[in-house]
DNA sequence: ACGCACCGTAAGCATAGACTAACTCAAGCC
DNA sequence: GGCTTGAGTTAGTCTATGCTTACGGTGCGT
């Protein structure tokens, strides 16, 4: 919780990104992700590293390995600033269109 | 729709999301936008040329200026994708929960 | 035509950060 | 107790890229 606007930078990295899109189907242990990935299983590591900071994902010890699932309140967090965003953008392109004092379009 | 997946990456930089913030405000001319932000304004440039080769602004010359602002498609293929994430991650959840016991594979 | 204001582009630099390799640690199994 | 598997950490390298300075171009006013 707390502050962690940088979920954005963090899913800006594709790799991390692709990590989150896999998670997103179903939790996975890290061995699994570097699977998928063409980078090495310590990179994905501190990939979710990365990840966990910016509250985007979480983590539960099983056994030996490590299960990381998305974690709802990071992603819903993104979804509250992208509807801030359309709001905002909605309101303004409504304001220009009430000022017609210019010629466009 | 092309391919702009990268739309993630044009806001992964922090400069370039501040940008963006401001565009959904209202729209600006690039020598406003660098007014706001701690870079010069050829870096402001850049920014808003990965921004819109991302479909996230668009650009409209006025006179001796261009006029930046915020490109509602881009913004809506955003949010398609996080509506794509959060039904997912709903459902993987569901689905943990329909199946408690898991008893060995 | 001249100058100015506004902006994009090029070149060059410097820092961030993504990656690998090697190591350490923990848990389960023989 | 050893061996194996899974994972996090560290050190170090190297590439990507964000920034600035300098320049070129365009539109508008005088």
């Amino acid at each position: 919780m707390t502050y962690q606007s940088d979920a954005w930078t963090a899913l800006g990295d594709p790799t991390r990104k692709a990590i989150f899109e896999l998670l997103v189907d179903r939790p996975r242990p890290v061995g699994e992700l570097a699977g998928e990935l063409p980078v090495s299983r310590p990179a994905v590591s501190q990939h979710l590293k990365v990840l966990k900071d910016a509250g985007l994902v979480m983590d539960q010890p099983v056994g030996t390995r490590r299960i990381y699932r998305i974690n709802p309140d990071g992603l819903a967090a993104l979804r509250a600033d992208l509807e801030r965003f359309w709001g905002k953008t909605l309101a303004a392109y409504k304001e220009a269109v009430e000022q017609p004092t210019r010629e466009d379009e």
